[in-house]
RNA sequence: GGGCGCGUAGCUCAGCGGGAGAGCACUCGGUUUACACCCGAGCGGUCGUAGGUUCGAUCCCUACCGCGCCCA
């Protein structure tokens, strides 16, 4: 604060090197614990949770994109003075690890079977010390400003009772429930996985039909899995297909295994599809389960949990499931009863997202939690308002899934992850389910099962702030303000934890729910591995630093919308980020003073002007980060930095500063380092660590994490000074063009006579306008060869050059020609309306006076334009 | 098959009832005392197609074509 703003340029290096103070200035910000707010402080809390990332996980484009964007609104809620918290952590990942750490076994020759769940468990763990988290380290590479203090796991022993407490709760309210079940299984992973685990792709594969029975007793039916045929226990027809009336009731043999399956009528049968005869497998496919419970059929179960026969007392036991297939088809082709083949056949076919194999639908014994008491709350909780979606679009899609969710299936054949909390007796015949610290009797064994990882992310907005224990914490900083995530996880955590939230706690786990897009690359395709357009974002930041690639983010993030992201973008990032560190070394060169008085008796037009526009500024940007429009708040960042301090102020401040009036000099120093000093806290939540350089800099404050976000001045806004450098611009641009047009170089200075500047009420700019134009005053021998007009607000202004006779009349015809063609379009286009009844007795009066000042300005153009090429020479 | 979304300048995207915008790319000029990661000037669009509503449609409605996503 007392130090003299003249010296304070020789801490600014010329250039900015992002590489070589960014982890410096982060560990800093760490060390004086300013991501770590008190659940003391009298301040209102704005709390953000990370949604989990997996601890296999490093730090990816998605990732970077999303942090980027809670980092933003994080610190921007700090700087306006709230307890902001950004909470970190990761979720466990059951399957990933657990398929991670079995493949590293059967590498080293052994097994998790032969090793034993304890000592599998500690081998995971080990696994955790030493790979795990890599991405905590990357979260700081990108200057995510979360608390480290408060940081968690969900295995971590808090976390884990909280899981225990939520299944005993839901258990005891009779909203768990262990039940055999229709499941999606994993013939790899060997487990069960829930619906949202499930990815349906199309795949080539074959329909074969097939005849089961003799004669006229026979029946034809089509499927695209042959081998499940050891498994059907009926065939079902509509009761109103007139073909199969005669058969229903009767049996048929089923071929390769001898038994006698019955001929069912069942009105979901589809009498279009195929023969209109489908063959049943109760415990092998959904469809196939519901009419197997509908008609009481036997289920059976032809596969083991690795998807190979089994126990069908056919040739085909210990066969894979795809050679089975094969198998099943040849001998049915040689006994003669395969009918048609349909190959390749386009079909939709459910794949496990981790493990990538084909799901087998599966009878399985599984724990569940009823959802829909669960779901529906979760619905009503957006339907009442009390949580809101952004942008609004995704609420239907919430909706859906809240509104059709099937009973999720919570339970895992895995070793990682929380034991179901569930004990049987010796005999099986009784079972307890014990929450944390509850012994179970002795003897008893506990559920082998482990929980879907969902089940704890679902707990997560709450577990993490130390529930089911009652903490200063908790009470401050839930429910939490926003949860920032993926359109696409809408069913995985958002709707998980809603309905979590909303049973434990008794309301909603965030206020409102921000919906960003998927990163693609520059051409808006997906990135994936296959495609080799998947880009390491830590990469970016090493080349241009991290408030380049955040930069480059928030340009491109519109709500809900994909965001695609290329090299040149961040490299253009990195020049604005550049722009700025001129501009402030500049500034501070010329001794900007943020701290200094501005004389309002003092100010130019153009402080006024900008001062405004400043203004403006940080209300558009409030605006806009309410409705999380971040792509709108860079562009007005980018926006006014760039074309209007940068080109316009900054041009206009050297000419006071070269005025000679000290007076007005000082208030110009003030102008510039107040408005910079805003713009630099504006853009701090998107570019910390240059802004950070900058405004510690510019104003020797201790840090901008923790200085006030700027609020709108109460301040007349001067409509007529901002009129008044509009003239301005247009004067200076279009003085620029002529020149351009006449082939001056930028350099060259001419001598030039100005009038009209004080009717147009822009007299005092002209010194600015020969400093920004290059125009000298006219001397003893002056000698106008060319002149334009341009007409301003209140006048037309009048320049004439002194070209010394070297004039380009083919340009500035051309020129003038283009500006008559504009005009006269526009003129024909005014007129056309006016001219129009219709127009004149509905549009607004003002829609319509509007056009009739338009049609009053081309008419001038036109007239004056008109002349001015009659008075060029031929 | 059902649902949702999108087709605007070469590329990526804003705008969404009354004068077509931005960034990048491109062309020309440039040793202007912050910046060539820059400065100045410029080129570039029958706003997917066809109807309809309206005094007026890129914007609203309908159909179609193309692309993407979600669900079955």
């Amino acid at each position: 604060m007392s130090e003299n703003p003249a010296t304070r340029h020789s801490t600014l290096p010329s250039t900015w090197q992002p590489g070589e103070v960014e982890a410096e200035l982060y560990e800093r910000w760490v060390e004086r614990g300013y991501f770590s707010p008190s659940a003391d402080s009298p301040a209102e809390p704005f709390t953000i949770v990370i949604p989990p990332p997996n601890v296999t996980g490093n730090l990816h484009i998605g990732h970077a994109f999303e942090h980027t964007l809670m980092d933003v609104l994080t610190r921007r809620e700090r700087m306006r003075g709230k307890a902001a918290l950004w909470l970190p952590g990761m979720d466990h990942a059951s399957i990933a690890v657990h398929a991670l750490v079995e493949r590293q076994l059967v590498e080293e020759g052994t097994s998790r079977r032969e090793l034993g769940r304890e000592r599998f468990v500690e081998r995971v763990w080990e696994w955790k010390r030493n790979y795990g988290g890599q991405i905590l380290a990357q979260m700081r590479r990108l200057g995510d400003g979360v608390d480290w203090s408060r940081e968690r796991f969900t295995m971590d022993d808090g976390l884990s009772d909280a899981v225990s407490t939520m299944f005993k709760r839901l258990h005891d309210d009779g909203l768990i429930y262990r039940a055999e079940r229709m499941v999606n299984w994993s013939p790899v992973l060997r487990s069960v996985l829930s619906d949202a685990e499930v990815e349906y792709k199309e795949v080539e594969g074959e329909l074969v039909s097939m005849r089961y029975g003799e004669g006229e007793n026979s029946v034809v039916v089509a499927t695209t899995r042959v081998e499940t045929m050891l498994g059907d226990t009926a065939v079902a027809v509509h009761p109103d297909d007139e073909r199969y009336a005669h058969l229903v009731g009767t049996e048929v043999e089923l071929p390769l295994t001898g038994r006698r399956i019955p001929i069912v009528a069942d009105s979901h049968v589809d009498p279009e599809f195929g023969t209109g005869a489908v063959k049943v497998t109760p415990a092998h496919d959904p469809n196939d389960f519901e009419i197997g419970r509908r008609h009481e059929l036997p289920m059976r179960t032809i596969m083991d949990e690795t998807g190979h026969i089994a126990e069908t007392g056919t040739e085909f036991d210990g066969m894979d499931r795809f050679e089975a297939r094969l198998a099943v088809r040849e001998k049915l082709r040689e006994q003669g009863r395969i009918v048609a083949e349909k190959r390749p056949y386009l079909h939709s076919v459910g794949h496990s997202e981790r493990s990538k194999e084909p799901i087998e639908p599966r009878l399985s014994l599984q724990w569940f939690v009823k959802v829909e008491p669960l779901a529906k709350a979760a619905g009503d909780a957006v339907r009442s308002g009390q949580v809101a979606i952004n942008p609004p679009e995704m609420e239907k899609r919430y909706f859906d899934w809240v509104d059709n969710m099937h009973d999720w299936c919570i339970s895992r054949q895995l070793w990682w992850g929380h034991r179901i909390p569930v004990w049987y007796s010796p005999d099986g015949s009784e079972q307890v389910c014990l929450g944390p610290g509850e012994q179970p009797p002795p003897g008893w064994a506990q559920d082998e099962d482990v929980l879907d990882t969902w089940f704890s992310s679902g707990l997560w907005p709450f577990s993490t702030l130390s529930w089911p224990q009652d903490t200063a914490d908790l009470r401050k900083f839930y429910p939490t303000s926003v949860l920032v995530t993926g359109y696409d996880l809408v069913f995985f955590w958002v709707i998980r934890m809603m309905m979590f939230g909303i049973y434990a706690m008794k309301q909603p786990p965030f206020r409102a729910i921000a919906f960003h897009g998927m990163v693609r690359d520059g051409n808006g395709k997906k990135m994936s591995k296959s495609a080799g357009n998947v880009v390491d974002p830590l990469a970016w930041i090493d080349e241009y630093g991290a408030d380049a690639l955040r930069f480059t983010y928030l340009r491109g993030a519109n709500p809900g919308v994909d965001v695609p992201i290329s090299e040149e973008w961040v490299a253009a990032s990195r020049n604005f980020g550049t722009k700025l560190w001129n501009a402030t070394r500049f500034a501070m060169l010329n001794g900007a003073d943020p701290q200094a008085e501005i004389d309002t008796a003092l100010l130019t037009d153009a402080d006024r002007w900008i001062l405004d526009a400043c203004r403006e500024l940080v209300a558009s940007v409030d605006a806009n980060y309410a409705e999380y429009e971040f792509a709108k708040v860079s562009d007005a960042l980018y926006r006014f930095a760039w074309d209007e301090f940068c080109d316009w102020y900054v041009e206009l401040a050297k000419v006071s500063l070269n005025s000679g009036d000290e007076a007005r000099a000082a208030n110009t120093r003030a102008v510039l380092g107040s408005v910079l000093d805003t713009l630099l806290r504006l853009l701090h939540p998107v570019m910390p660590f240059l802004t950070e350089t900058l405004w510690t800099a510019l104003t020797g404050g201790e840090s901008l994490v923790i200085a006030d976000w700027p609020t709108v001045r109460e301040q007349p806004v001067d409509q007529q000074a901002r009129t008044r450098i509009e003239d301005f611009k247009k004067l200076v641009t279009e003085i620029r063009r002529f020149r351009s047009d006449q082939g001056l170089k930028p350099g060259q200075r001419v001598a030039a006579r100005l009038s009209g500047l004080d009717s147009a009420g822009v007299e005092g700019l002209l010194p600015a306008v020969r400093t920004l134009v290059r125009l000298n005053e006219p001397g003893q021998e002056f000698s106008a060869s060319a002149a334009l007009e341009v007409g301003l607000t209140g006048a037309v202004a009048g320049v004439e050059l002194d070209l010394s006779g070297a004039v380009d009349v083919a340009a500035e015809r051309k020129r003038l020609e283009k500006d008559l063609s504009v005009a006269e379009k526009e003129h024909k286009g005014c007129e056309a309306k006016l001219g129009n009844e219709k127009f004149v007795a509905n549009a607004p009066e003002d829609v319509v006076a509007k056009v009739r000042t338009r049609l009053e300005a081309a008419a001038a153009d036109i007239e004056r334009i008109t002349a001015r090429l009659a008075g060029l020479p031929e």
